[in-house]
DNA sequence: CTGTATCCAGTAGGATACTG
DNA sequence: CAGTATCCTACTGGATACAG
């Protein structure tokens, strides 16, 4: 591990980077979701209120790609379908219990309060 | 300081809030530029590359709805604005160094790089 | 059960021109 | 200098129906 500057531009397209991954409507939810506990795809679509299949789908789709999520397909019928975060999945709830931490400390005493 | 229970909800809310806080194209940018100190209007139009007036003023009129950055007008002419951070503004480089940090250190063993 | 396919409305953001 | 005003495009997300 070496010792070196770090560039404002690198700063920025890494917290964007972070920003990217957790970009989207649904995200936050599923992810904490899934933080206690895999679930399959119907048990996702029924716990969080009022989501798509659609909006479910992409949501999970994206967080596989980026690698934050695993889907495992069963070869049965009816078809069987889970979801668990990864490791980078759950390393990911550190910035998030971080972003909540903050919420909590500086959200009450606000001007606005980007109303939950 | 009383302890409790934190509901799942409660750390959704919070999440999201702050994500809501940082919403936008050009915000962290422009957080970030103001982290190294104060600038007027024209300053960060010129050191963001390629952010439109539009953009900026939106950008701006956000971070100051929500508390995080101080609009201060000379009335001189021609006028001078100046941006600074808040209190609030700055407590939340925090996270934004967490978000960094963690792309530092997950980001370069990804499958998918979200290129900077 | 686990999705796709379509259609639609609202909004974010870019380009350009204008103003006190 | 520090913004507005207007027009435009693309994308996000909701609703609904259909499918392997």
């Amino acid at each position: 591990m070496v010792e070196r500057e770090i560039s404002e531009f690198e700063m920025i397209a890494g917290t964007r980077a972070v920003l990217g991954l957790l970009d989207g409507k649904w995200t936050v939810e599923v992810l904490y979701l899934l933080a206690s506990g895999k679930r399959r795809y119907s048990e996702i679509y029924y716990e969080v209120g009022e989501i798509s299949k659609k909006m479910l789908t992409r949501t999970l789709r994206q967080l596989e790609l980026h690698g934050l999520v695993q889907r495992t397909v069963y070869p049965e019928v009816p078809p069987r379908v889970e979801y668990a975060l990864t490791q980078r999945g759950w390393s990911i709830t550190g910035p998030l219990m971080g972003m909540y931490e903050w919420a909590a400390e500086h959200l009450d005493d606000a001007p606005e309060q980007l109303a939950a």
